[in-house]
DNA sequence: TCCTTAAGATACACGTGTGTAGCTTAAACG
DNA sequence: CGTTTAAGCTACACACGTGTATCTTAAGGA
């Protein structure tokens, strides 16, 4: 164009057009990620784009590969329901970054590849750990506070669950609502919450 | 073509073309529902679409419209656990139909249109007395069975949510999921759960 | 039966995405 | 500095969806 500029290359290419897809998935969803869309986001070429990928999907499983992981829930000692909600605080967090919004729309998608989303809960999530305040409460079970046995499939998902519900109907829950959720729905679950004092 | 052959018309071609668009915004989402789409699953002229709706979101909504609504759970007397299961199983059952399959469609899509969101919640849902196990919880606390004031919007949404989130991860929750789900997670919330028995 | 309605079929110009090819040229490296 | 690499650009043929126009013809009512 006019006066100096700068092409980018390698590394600096790659990055761009990685960010480039996790917005556009974000954005659009998955159903209507194009490479052109793609190319069109990072302001470079689509040719430069099929020389490394050979679809939208690949290219948005190699992004997803290199993004930041997310953090981990780090249960202190002795503030269960505290713990809780940083837990879930950090699950939020996740669900508004780059990646957290690209696998939304991902999963969400009815034409969701299987393998994709495979690859996702391997990666994302199992290699973590499980999920958010599965962690936090396997820590407090193991150190007495209650029964381990209570940590069923069923009570581990109750808080995951109702964020994602959350954020569907009315948008992402403030801290308010996450400790609703904690006070009303899982400690009450592992028979430590409010009602019957 | 070849042959005798009839040549749909009026309620009849409507009922069609309503029908096809719930399939293939179920099928495809709606981030990939076109006329063209509709109109060749419904075997039928583009250009009959285009004489009665000028684009696929009123096409649908039209569809969605006119489809069969959900059933309304009917709480007995004395079986709140069964009633709670039997709420659960009318979602399920709702979710797996065409206006269930369709409304996901929408609600998946990160471009979902707020209109029409707003307008399926207030048609869909709120006009039907809420979400599924709400009918039921406050129905039984006003019999006396527990605190009304126990029944938040947390609360009332803990059984819907893990339903959701069951079918997003593994699919559809069989009778024995929701049996954990009303015991582990919605009994207890309510205190009257198996933790502390 | 005749006549009005509207479904079906075809065609069109347009826009957008695909996947490939070929060229130019900036960046990186020896 | 000269050479190699690869990013940027343009063009192409193709496929699909859009919205409109036009014509034929089956269906259903007067």
């Amino acid at each position: 164009m006019t006066g100096t500029w700068s092409r980018r290359r390698g590394r600096e290419l790659v990055d761009a057009i990685h960010a480039a897809a996790l917005e556009e998935v974000a954005e659009v969803g998955y159903g209507r990620l194009t490479m052109d869309g793609i190319a069109k986001r990072a302001e470079t070429a689509r040719t430069s784009l099929y020389r490394r990928w050979p679809s939208p999907a690949e290219l948005l499983l190699d992004a997803l590969a290199e993004a930041h992981p997310m953090e981990r829930p780090a249960p202190g000692a002795d503030d269960l329901r505290g713990d809780l909600i940083a837990s879930l605080q950090l699950m939020v967090d996740w669900m508004l970054s780059p990646a957290g919004r690209a696998v939304q729309g991902i999963m969400s998608d009815p034409r969701r590849d299987p393998v994709l989303v495979r690859g996702l809960f391997e990666r994302v999530f199992s290699a973590h750990g499980g999920t958010f305040t599965k962690t936090v409460l396997l820590h407090y079970a193991r150190h007495g506070h209650f029964d381990e046995a209570l940590v069923t499939p069923v009570v581990a998902d109750i808080g995951e669950a109702l964020v994602v519900k959350h954020a569907m109907d009315t948008g992402m829950p403030g801290p308010d609502v996450l400790a609703a959720i904690v006070e009303q729905a899982i400690l009450p679950a592992i028979g430590l919450g409010p009602p019957r004092p």
